[in-house]
DNA sequence: CGGCATCCGGGAAGATACTG
DNA sequence: CAGTATCTTCCCGGATGCCG
């Protein structure tokens, strides 16, 4: 009887050599990897993390950003001072993880029960911009853009068939975008005209509009399955 | 009160519009990516599976088969008289989840908790296979191969810098090769030494053991991550 | 025997409240 | 701001039983 406790595994595994099913053990838990979708583009403190994945609860990020530290693929950072406050970021191995998402956001963006109208993160529309860019067909393409979503700015911008995405702005940008990430996706992949959707109010630029539009032009939907 | 019930949505969803936490929605289950593993080299009954998947129960899988046939990723098939079974397949969208797999596969085998003497299925061999195929290194390297799983034939054949792995015996083979999916691994990865494997009797060869020792060859085990 | 449906116990996830 | 404590709900895993 007491013995049965003792011999019992620590936390459920699969108990399967596999390096896919090994990887479930690590970060197969509810909201494991959208922890690291967050964590993709830079540190983040505890309550951005909190306000970037709507749903979660204080308890199970914690237990989550314990897990992923005891695995080794998040670990604690203290921000330098003054700003001397501690922060979660990827390892480098945590890092080497973002393929998993760029594929796995490609397939599920496939679905037939995929709705794209919910909720959008910064992180995700970055991230998406890495998994749907074509080098061949932005060889021509040389723009800077700063996107803001509520006060906070990111970079993404394409020079000589390469994209560079980062949290931050530019050092110098063609154009100034504002706006929800949800409402950027409507502009690169649903294709919605830029004058309708600043009509809406939904998104506001500044400087050279026709650099976002040539921006703009690199994407489109993928096509859905079934 | 009623109301509450109705209004509730049907089993937890992420409510996020980015399409890797969609796929969470749709396989992020326990168990679900490892079901469609066993189901990426070809058709398997209900059995089959339980057979392949060490610690699933019989409802776990009923549920499983039956949330992925609804999101269209497996779907129900009878094979053809007079062995008129049924059969779990992966629709064509299905089998593209396969990159998922492989980039997880070789990010958790990076693991430093990782351990390779577990127990190993047929298909995750030949999908780490497809994962870490290297077609620069096998230019020139020309074999074909029977693996032979209890009972069950599999063909890993390496042709003009191509890689054909698939559930059932090669046309023609160089060498024919029996033992447990992992011992492969120690063979492939681990780099055993052909003798002291087929010393311990754990595997047997019979054919061109040079064809087996080539293709050996063509792999070999990434560096922990840490 | 294959393919489920049902019942039960334990544990993880979710919601809310609370604390340094 | 960064979590902890508590309570409830739901999922997972195991056992049993039904039925073609």
């Amino acid at each position: 009887m007491e013995l049965e406790k003792i011999t019992k595994k620590a936390s459920r595994s699969y108990d399967d050599a596999c390096g896919a099913a090994h990887a479930l053990d690590l970060i197969g838990e509810r909201w494991a990897l959208l922890v690291m979708r967050e964590l993709m583009l830079g540190p983040r403190r505890f309550s951005d993390l909190r306000a970037q994945l709507p749903g979660i609860s204080a308890n199970v990020l914690t237990q989550r950003l314990e897990g992923l530290e005891a695995a080794g693929i998040v670990r604690r950072a203290r921000l330098a001072p003054p700003a001397s406050v501690q922060v979660y970021e990827l390892t480098e191995w945590g890092l080497e993880a973002e393929p998993i998402l760029l594929h796995m956001g490609m397939w599920g963006a496939r679905s037939p029960q995929h709705d794209p109208t919910l909720y959008f993160s910064p992180a995700s529309l970055m991230l998406s911009l890495r998994a749907k860019f074509e080098p061949a067909r932005a060889a021509t393409t040389d723009v800077s853009l700063e996107m803001r979503f509520g006060g906070e700015s990111y970079t993404a911008a394409v020079q000589a068939g390469r994209l560079t995405t980062a949290r931050g702005a530019p050092a110098r940008a063609d154009a100034v975008v504002s706006g929800q990430p949800v409402t950027l996706i409507e502009l690169f992949y649903v294709k919605t005209p830029l004058e309708v959707l600043e009509g809406q109010g939904r998104l506001a630029v500044e400087g050279d509009r026709g650099a976002l539009l040539r921006f703009a032009d690199l994407w489109e939907m993928p096509p859905k399955a079934g």
